[in-house]
DNA sequence: GCCTAACCGAGACGGTACGTCACGTCTTTTA
DNA sequence: TAAAAGACGTGACGTACCGTCTCGGTTAGGC
C-alpha cells in the first residue's frame, strides 16, 4: 500500500514474525485525515501527534514510513478521487469530463480545507515530490495524454501539435485556478467553457466539425 | 522593506535609542540566500542556522520577522526578477514578453535550485501565502490583466471573454509546466508557440488582424 | 536452576507440551557472559541485545526470568567460585583460607572486568538484591559464622564476642578493599597478615594457644 | 559546583550571554532528592521525570550534566553529611567519632530510604564512580589516614603497620555492615566497641597505655 | 500415528525515555 | 535602545528497549 516504503518482502520469502496489522495502517492514515479535517495546520502535524491521535506508538509509524512527508503522500493518495469515467464519444466530451473532475477536486479541497496545502508541503523534498508525482500526478497526466492522442488519431486535433503541449494548454488553466488562486471562482460551466475556447486553437485547420 | 512586520514606528515619533541596522537586515537576507544556494534543504533552514550564518543574534531576526515563513517572503522577493519591459506594439507581442519572462524564471529556479520549493513552503500558512501573493503574484497578475484589457479595447481579443479566464488560459500552461512538472521542457520558442496557439481561440470571430 | 522464577511446576503435575530447552537456558547465560567479557558496559546490556547474541527470542528469556536483573543473578551465580575447601586445623587457618578466596575473587573481578559492577547493579531492586543475597552472600556468611563458632567452642576466640560482629571484623577489611577501592592493592600475603592482626583483639584474654 | 561538568569558564574570559541560573541548579538537585525521598525506585528516575518534577527543560539538565549518573553524584554530595569534628584528644577518641559518623550515616540512609542504592547505581560507569570516589569517598579516607598517621606518631599505633591496611581494618567492619547488610544492626555503642576491639591488635607491643 | 499443548524464532505492537535540536522568549553585557 | 550571546521552558525529532502479543513452525508426551 505504501508508495515509498518497501511494503512487502518478495513472495517466496515466508513471512517471519508477527505480520504488520493493516488495521493499524488504516488507523494512522485515518487519524491523520481526521486531524487535517479538524483544521490542524500542517506545521503542527507532528508524528508524535498523529501517533497520539491514532492510538499508536511512534515506532509503528516509522516502521512504515520514513517521515511525515512520506506518510502524507499516502494520506493524500487515500482521499484522491478515482479517475473519472470517460464517455469516449468525442475528444471534447472526454476533455470536459477530465476538467470537470479537476474542478470538483478543487472545490472539495477548498471547502473541506483538507489537502489545501499538503500538496505544497510535499515539495520540500525531491524524493517525496517524486513519489507523489508518480503516484498521483503522473497517472492523471497519462490519462489526459491518452485522450488527446486518440483525439488526434480521430482527426479532432491538429496533427502537428505536440501532445504534451496540448495537455498543458487544456489542463493548465483549471489547475492554476485551483492551486494558485484559492479565491478564484470555479463556476459550474467552467469546464465546458474552457474546452470549447481552448479547442479553437487546437482543431485541424479545415475542421470536419466546423 | 518587510512586507509583513510593522518594520518601523511612524515617522513623526522620533527614533529613541539605537536605530536598527540596515546592514544587519541585508546580512540576514543574504545569509539565507547563501544557504539556499549552497543546497541546504528548506526543511533544514532554521532560524538558529540563519542567525549563525549571518553572524546575528536570534532576537535580531525576531525583532524584524515573526518567523521563518515571513522571512522567506522577503528573501524570495529579493531575488524575484523585475517586471519585464513591455513593447506595447500588440497584444501578441506583450503576451510573448510576459510568457518569456515566466519561462526564464522557471529555468532559473530549476538550474539554481533556489526557491524551487520555497514558494511551496510558504503555503503552509494562509497569512504567509497572502503576503507572498500580494507582494509577488498579484502584481504580475494585474500586469497581465492590464495587457489583456488593452488588447480587448484594441479589438485584438474577443469582447465577450472574461479577462480573468483569458489570463489563466494564457498564463496557465506555462505556469503548470514550471511549477508542477520540474522535468518538463521549457524550450526557446515556447512562449511564442503558446501565445500563437492560444490566441486562436480568443480572437474576435472575424478578426480584422487575421 | 533459576533462583527467582518459579522454574518448574510441581512434579506431580505431568509436564504438558514441549518442555523447555536447557540448551537455550545455557545459551542465554553464556551469551550474557560473553557480552560482559567483551567489555559491554552494564548499562548497554539490554534484553534485546542478549536475545540477539544468544540467537533466541525475547519471549524465551521472559519465560524464564522477570527481567534483566533477575537474569543477572543467575549469570553471576554461574561464575561465582565454589566455596573454598577448609583445612579445619585451626581457626586461624580456616580464616586465612576464607580471606584468601575473597582476595582471589577480588583480583579476578578486577582483571577480567566481569561482574565488576554487576554486583552493584543488582542493588537497584530490593527483590533482586535479596535473591542475590540469599543465593551468594548469605551462604558465604553462614560459612564464615560457622568457622567462627567452631573457633569459639575450641577456645580460640573470646567467648564474650558477638559472632556477627567478629565476622564483619574479619571479613570487612578485605571486602572493603575489593569492592570500594578498585585500585587498592591485594598483595599475596594479605590474608595471613589480616587474620594475624585481627585475631589479636579477638583472642581470649589469657589465651592458652598464645 | 558540579564535580564532572566544566562548570565555569576561566575567570579572565568575560561571561557572554545570559548566565546560568543557580536557582535552576538547586531546583534540579532538590527535585531529584524529593523524588528519592518519595520512594521512587532508582530505575524509574529518568531525566525526563526529574525535569518534570523540577519544572525545568531537559536541555537545561543536559547543559549541566552529561547524564543521570553524573547528576546523581552531585545529588549524593549535596546530602552527604559534613566531616565530623574531631576531638584530637587521642587516637581512640578520634576513631570513635569517625566510626560514629559512619554509623549514623548508615542509619540515616536506611530509614530515609534515600541513597540506599544511589551509591550502587554510580558504579555502572567507571567515570562516574571515579567522580564520586574523588568527591566523597577519597576525602573521608584521607581524613581517616591522617588520624591514624598522627596516632602512629604519638605512639598509639604500632610503627610497623601499613596505614592503608590499618584504615581498612578499622573502617571496614562498619562499612560492610551499612553497605552490604542492610538489615544488620547498628546499635548505639557499636563504634566504641569496634574501636576498642580493633585497636587491640594494632597497639604497640609494649603499650604505654596498657 | 495423530492430537494437543507448550516451546521456539521472529518481529509487530503501545509505551517510555533517550539525547539532540529548534522554537520563541528572556536576561546578561557591550556599544 | 539595539545587538550578540546564550540560557530557558517547551516540545518534536528519530532511535532503542521495554514487556506483551501474535505469527508459522517445532517438539514432546498422551491417546
Amino acid at each position: 500500500m505504501n508508495s515509498l516504503a518497501a511494503s512487502h518482502p518478495s513472495p517466496e520469502v515466508p513471512v517471519r514474525g508477527r505480520p504488520r496489522s493493516e488495521a493499524v495502517e488504516r488507523a494512522i492514515i485515518d487519524g491523520t485525515m481526521r486531524l487535517l479535517e479538524e483544521g490542524v495546520p500542517l506545521a503542527e502535524l507532528s508524528i508524535e501527534r498523529i501517533a497520539r491521535t491514532a492510538g499508536v506508538g511512534k515506532a509503528t509509524i516509522y516502521r512504515r514510513w520514513r517521515g511525515k512527508e512520506e506518510l502524507l503522500v499516502d494520506v493524500v493518495r487515500s482521499v484522491e478521487p478515482a479517475d473519472p469515467e470517460l464517455p469516449g464519444t468525442s475528444l471534447r466530451d472526454d476533455l470536459v469530463v477530465l476538467l470537470e473532475a479537476l474542478r470538483r477536486r478543487g472545490l472539495a479541497n477548498r471547502t473541506s480545507a483538507i489537502l489545501h496545502n499538503a500538496h505544497a508541503q510535499m515539495k520540500t523534498s525531491p524524493r517525496i515530490w517524486n513519489a507523489y508525482h508518480n503516484a498521483v500526478i503522473a497517472p492523471r497526466r497519462r490519462l489526459g495524454l491518452e485522450v488527446l492522442r486518440r483525439g488526434q488519431q480521430e482527426g479532432e486535433l491538429r496533427a502537428d501539435i505536440d501532445l504534451e503541449l496540448a495537455h498543458d494548454i487544456v489542463l493548465g488553466p483549471m489547475l492554476v485556478r485551483s492551486l494558485l488562486h484559492p479565491d478564484a471562482e470555479l463556476p459550474e460551466g467552467l469546464a465546458e467553457q474552457l474546452v470549447d475556447t481552448l479547442l479553437e486553437g487546437l482543431r485541424p485547420v479545415s475542421s470536419p466539425t466546423g
